[in-house]
DNA sequence: ATATGTGCAAATCCTTTGCATAGAA
DNA sequence: TTCTATGCAAAGGATTTGCACATAT
């Protein structure tokens, strides 16, 4: 579900390979050559979820993409919003993430960075990378390695 | 869900308060006291599933926690053992933990740590707040401050 | 032409809810 | 007695699945 990572002698993680970020004009054709050379088949609606979603860094549920995807006109099933989503995070297109254990987000900033959750509004925030800095990580498990860290601030209405 | 933190000056982050751990022998006079002390009827079933869920500072599903108790020849109804878990989550108990989007996992273990999450086998271990240090953290979005942090370190089988 | 996607509805799984009964104070 | 918890079964909501039809290469 998550990329390869890798911690720096510096104790900053960081991916071991940044992939390209989908350009924010999201255009069909753009989109689909995109798809391509994730070695999916870019269909109409692939196509149709691929533009709402790279248009911007943004985290949005399988719900909230059907949603959005009818009000411009688009006629795509449940299922296949579902199964593309899926699909695209297989691939590394977009990332899953699980703060929220009502529903799945999935986030189409796959580069590498951590959350703001706000606990009052459920709103999901970025954290970058240089904000966040180790001077001490924990060494995983006998016979495992890092695959991934996911770190979730949770905030809340400042008091008074 | 989360207890009341504060970041230190020397970038720890630490629970405001360290609510005392239940202890490991977990008798059933000793369950029933404290969850009187944390303002909770002591009914049988309660008891029960704190006897099981204090024994150890563990990681258990709903579905979990009710095998076990029908193992032990105990019955339970599903909607108790779940009535039961929010309710000790909602009185800091025990901490409901995000990992799986399949099931919610309640960990009685509630002073504050992080986890390792085997993302081979769905294994989850606790990261003891020692292990981790920050160098860097971020600054929460305007009108917010910070509530809890949760780290997830994803492991995996070591290759080769 | 052949492999691959799509849509629909039903199925699944986790969790919550409503209500009558049982238990705690 | 009076309030609160329990159990059952049904409801709810997110996600997946099976299969016939449509579409891509």
């Amino acid at each position: 579900m998550c990329g390869d990572w890798l911690v720096s002698p510096l104790l900053r993680i960081m991916p071991r390979m940044s992939h390209q970020h989908p350009p924010s004009p999201a255009g069909a054709e753009h989109v689909a050559e995109l798809l391509r050379s994730y070695g999916i088949i870019p269909t109409f609606q692939r196509v149709e979820i691929g533009q709402l979603v790279f248009s911007s860094p943004q985290h949005l549920s399988a719900e909230h993409v059907l949603e959005r995807l009818t009000m411009s006109g688009i006629r795509v099933s449940k299922a296949t919003v579902y199964n593309t989503l899926n699909l695209f995070a297989a691939r590394g297109l977009v990332r899953q993430i699980n703060v929220d254990p009502e529903r799945a987000c999935f986030d189409s900033n796959t580069s590498a960075h951590y959350h703001f959750h706000n606990i009052d509004t459920g709103e999901l925030t970025d954290v970058a990378i240089p904000a966040i800095e180790f001077s001490r990580l924990p060494s995983p498990p006998p016979g495992t390695e890092l695959a991934g860290v996911d770190i979730v601030f949770r905030v809340k209405r400042k008091a008074g």
